[in-house]
DNA sequence: CCTCCATGTTTACAGGAGAAACTTATGCAG
DNA sequence: CTGCATAAGTTTCTCCTGTAAACATGGAGG
């Protein structure tokens, strides 16, 4: 890379540039409020030469937010190798590695799921979610074929799953996660009670089929 | 409240006027994206009367936060009703309370769980968003002592059942709970996952002790 | 060699944050 | 009642941003 030797008008590859310094600053940033002005600036050219590459600043948010999903799935299926003992294992390690991504990137991971990054406007951001979405139900469904979880509808695990770790990684990244609150280890401690609810155990509870949920007999201690 | 009549320059109340008019634009907007600006237009004063109330926007920003964990609070502790047949019941009302708020008031939902509304800066802040942390703790423990959760560390109960609501609330106002992901109904079907992993049945499952596997340290900007 | 065109740059403009200086009403001392 | 100190609003200013338009440059194809 030729960076601040030459510059011979033509960059080169401006596109793929102006992403890396975007990437730079929303790795470290919490707020992806980089200004494109500074994305320019820091990629030494002028202010207006993004435009030729990107429509506004929000496509170029997007194609930010796309590739935080590529690298979140990569973060996912690393996580998960095949040695861990039980499906229960690769969804603790795929959970702590999405917040750990999170935390990592916040500014990358909150952009991702923001209404900025909006997945209805742009087909190749929102395959990219879905693939990466595709990791969690692979592994749901793998939990069940192998009677790790409960045979419930998949995509009430999903949501559930889903919505856990995306809260947690939410809050980490907000800084929410006090140890006044939830103590000193709260995503362990949270994951394991969700992985209660959604795992066989030899007394399997009701199915949330639709709507009303069943009654549930607690026995006295 | 006289309003658009005499504008006798000083108009009164500005501060609570200026308020009023920030949560109507966040009750309807998603990013509380608001200008300053736009804020004082709207309730009729020059673009530089609200620095005589609040020191910059972000000020104003945390302010709306505080109201806006206070009316949390309202909603959830409204939603529990005494009649309903179990603490889990509860939760679930609860639960749904939050969601629903935060669907209501994406915008509002939004900043008090972002880092613009950084709690270590306003002790009001933190102190409202406690008090309403606290509701969800009281549940917890009440459902403790009567039977219905496990014996397990309380603050492990509130760190998975606070993920869980926010995130299925963040996604929620996200629009990511898309039916192809996750299903028709994913809310309450999430709830009920957790909630079983939550609720105690006649075999209890391990406890994960405070004794914590793996680090997650969030760096604090 | 000349000309086209993608990719740069400069210039221009509307709008926002916030500071400083100015204006107006109000309350209080005498 | 007079006169001023002060809180609260207004004007004006500077610096910044996004984005459009006009202009420049240099490599590729005739």
């Amino acid at each position: 890379m030729r960076e601040t030797t030459d510059r011979p008008y033509h960059h080169g590859d401006l596109r793929r540039a102006l992403i890396g310094t975007a990437l730079d600053m929303l790795a470290k940033d919490q707020n992806w409020t980089f200004t494109l002005r500074e994305v320019a600036r820091r990629t030494g050219v002028s202010h207006a030469a993004p435009y030729k590459h990107f429509r506004d600043r929000e496509t170029l948010l997007r194609e930010l937010a796309r590739i935080g999903f590529i690298r979140l799935g990569e973060s996912l299926t690393g996580a998960m190798s095949p040695g861990l003992p039980s499906t229960r294992a690769h969804f603790m390690a795929a959970a702590q590695a999405c917040i750990g991504f999170a935390c990592q990137n916040p500014g990358l991971y909150r952009l991702m799921f923001s209404s900025d990054a909006d997945k209805t406007i742009d087909p190749q951001l929102h395959d990219a979610a879905m693939k990466t979405f595709g990791i969690l139900l692979d592994l749901l469904e793998r939990g069940q074929r192998d009677g790790s979880f409960r045979p419930v509808a998949v995509s009430a695990l999903a949501a559930a799953g889903w919505a856990q770790v995306h809260g947690l990684a939410m809050l980490a990244i907000s800084n929410q996660l006090l140890e006044e609150k939830v103590g000193a280890t709260p995503i362990p401690a949270a994951l394991e009670v969700l992985l209660d609810g959604m795992c066989r155990t030899d007394c399997p509870v009701h199915v949330p089929a639709s709507g009303g949920h069943s009654e549930h007999t607690c026995p006295t201690r």
